[in-house]
DNA sequence: CGTCCGATGAACT
DNA sequence: GTTCATCGGACGT
């Protein structure tokens, strides 16, 4: 993969725009995110990774996403925007989880982000983790990233396509071949029977950022 | 208001 | 492999 930062302004140049997460082929698009570029700027810190890893979550129908059924709370709404937004929750009372809000208004699709490839401000995010090192485990898991880019709840419902926002991705130049992406089914949700079974769960092969293949 | 528990990570052994 | 930190959301009373 070429990593090479071609800075703030090339970043917002190439910024995905709305329509880009209109479509309604979720798992297209979840593939598609593989490679792009989440950046953030949070108090004039400015950091960036490559997207290596992804989870589509598919409601009404899939039992493993939060908005099951078309369940609409004040939590998952932000899932029923138009998609180009940000939905970002609290996992276990510990993690904020990042996810991309797809398709139309009303349609409660979202990608969730589950690791991405440090590429800029390495060492804002080895301050958030408390690391010495530059380590994959840096930005290795969404709980991770979301510590090492600054994102918390307040960073929910942000629009990704705005170039006045604190988080946006970008296109980066880079093409994720169908052969270089690995499919297997989602973690941490057996509550969902059938639905944990989906192999909605996409990584860049051989990346040291993502988890290690079994 | 009380209870249950989760789209996890890290530090253990 | 195992344990545990830690808290908001969802729902029932």
């Amino acid at each position: 993969m070429n990593l090479i930062w071609g800075g703030e302004d090339q970043v917002i140049k190439n910024i995905l725009s709305e329509e880009y997460y209109q479509s309604h082929d979720v798992l297209s698009l979840n593939k598609s995110l593989l490679g792009k570029l989440l950046v953030t700027r949070f108090d004039g810190k400015l950091t960036a990774g490559i997207i290596v890893e992804t989870e589509a979550y598919m409601a009404p129908d899939d039992k493993a996403s939060h908005a099951y059924g078309n369940r609409r709370t004040a939590r998952t709404e932000t899932m029923f925007s138009r998609g180009g937004v940000s939905y970002v929750y609290l996992c276990y009372g510990i993690h904020h989880l990042f996810n991309v809000v797809t398709g139309p208004k009303d349609v409660a699709h979202a990608i969730l982000i589950r690791a991405v490839q440090p590429i800029h401000g390495i060492e804002w995010m080895l301050e958030r983790r408390n690391l010495l090192h530059n380590k994959p485990i840096i930005t290795k898991g969404p709980g991770s990233l979301t510590k090492a880019l600054g994102i918390d709840r307040s960073s929910n419902a942000i629009a990704l396509h705005d170039p006045t926002s604190p988080v946006i991705i970008a296109d980066h130049g880079i093409t994720i071949d169908e052969q270089e992406i690995i499919a297997s089914p989602r973690v941490g949700v057996s509550y969902a029977a059938e639905w944990a079974l989906k192999p909605w769960r996409f990584r860049v092969k051989n990346n040291l950022w993502t988890s290690t293949p079994k």
